[in-house]
DNA sequence: ATTTGTGAAAATATTCACAGCG
DNA sequence: CGCTGTGAATATTTTCACAAAT
């Protein structure tokens, strides 16, 4: 998984998903609700793994973790395994979430279909523009930041959505601290501080690109060590690869 | 690391840097050009980890892979650090990239300034809606997603970024390979199929909530496990608790 | 004095391979 | 039989702790 590594594990022995394995429920999900919608109502751990992309022992040992029953010689029952995955998400209550910094990226969000699909609802929108404030987006009227604390509290938020410029992430963050939020998704680039007990996620546009970097770079230069190869797709790849051989 | 695995370890014994090291390479480099521009030029270890959120032992030892030299009872040389680091990732090229789905995110993507601050090019949109075609969007017209071969190699593109609906995720990932493309960088909530050597990352909203909502959720059980607890925030945290305890 | 670089230990995660259940 | 659940084996990642370098 990425370094995102949310507080220590639980202390109970036995309740303790491990993180990779958490990492990888929602994409279980995903795949069953899909299976779902085909009609399907029992699958293998060999069919699911294809649909969710991973193997069928990581997906096996992963359900094994949530106590989950499937059946041998037939596979999981879809409908069961839904369910039991939703609980150990706690996707069984609706959270409710406050969007912060509605710019370019923030309207996209918004708008996204995708929240209000798995029990996420946007509650509020939050800017630090004086202009921003009063506009409707996606049916709400963006508030002034300094409101921050009515409005988590009037909407028992708890998962804050921050999509500022990075500059004013980190204060942007300490106020939804302050005012109760214990789960932050960060789509500004850069490093959070956050006290313990706050859980922290980024999703970084920049870094996803920059690890694809590494891997097309070496693929490049691994190929043909001969720099200026032309690929099957007609283009000429990595032009700049002769800095890359003599490293 | 999230389940994101592309192709293989390298096989040459010594270049082979772990990819959890490559996941966080991107943060470190943040992280110099921030200092950087606040003029440090020496950095140590322990402060390099602070402003990257990650523990300095582990920052030393993802730095050895690279055969970074820093000078011991001194530190890290924070131009020279730079330099190692952008030539690791491959970014002492320029890579070009398409996006494909024009739609509310992807004109989020388009605008995103992130893009070209670290040597990535937009040089082509493209879309499968006649409708947008032509459309110009951040200096760059819409073109229709049957000219992707042409486009491909006109441009030199070897980074597509899909930001389509999910159901034509698929598809559009088949002819960007098709074309030539070998590193996507995934938007949509699905499951790419891809051959070997072809590198997929993916970027969720939806699976990092219910990362987000498994670890609140946990945090709520496990504190009180008297449910309506009323927390700091004024605000009533986890109504739905009671479904947890018992499980 | 400091601070790096790194073996060795510990913790996590993945994969294998098969016993055992339906 | 076929397919799950899981111990045991392997691989990867993190952390510790200290010798070596300046």
């Amino acid at each position: 998984m990425s370094d995102q590594r949310p507080s220590a594990r639980a202390s109970s022995r036995h309740r303790g998903i491990p993180e990779a394995t958490v990492a990888r429920l929602p994409v279980y999900l995903r795949a069953l609700h899909a299976l779902a919608d085909e009609g399907m109502d029992t699958v293998s751990s060999e069919a699911l793994a294809l649909a969710a992309g991973v193997n069928s022992a990581k997906l096996r040992k992963d359900l094994s973790h949530l106590g989950s029953y499937g059946t041998r010689g037939v596979g999981y029952d879809v409908a069961l395994l839904v369910d039991q995955i939703s609980r150990a998400l706690g996707l069984t209550q609706r959270w409710t979430v406050a969007l912060v910094g509605v710019g370019n990226l923030g309207h996209a969000l918004a708008g996204y279909a995708g929240f209000s699909s798995r029990g996420f609802r946007i509650a509020a929108l939050l800017d630090a523009d004086p202009a921003r404030v009063g506009e409707r987006i996606a049916g709400l009227s963006v508030r002034h930041i300094s409101e921050v604390n009515a409005v988590v509290a009037e909407e028992g938020i708890s998962i804050g959505v921050i999509a500022t410029p990075a500059p004013a992430a980190q204060e942007v963050c300490d106020q939804l601290v302050a005012a109760g939020v214990t789960s932050i998704l960060n789509f500004a680039p850069c490093v959070l501080n956050v006290p313990d007990g706050v859980d922290v996620r980024k999703v970084d546009l920049s870094i996803e690109l920059q690890i694809l970097s590494f891997h097309e770079h070496r693929k490049a230069v691994q190929h043909g060590s001969t720099p200026l190869t032309r690929l099957p797709g007609g283009a000429q790849r990595d032009p700049d690869a002769r800095e890359a051989v003599n490293e």
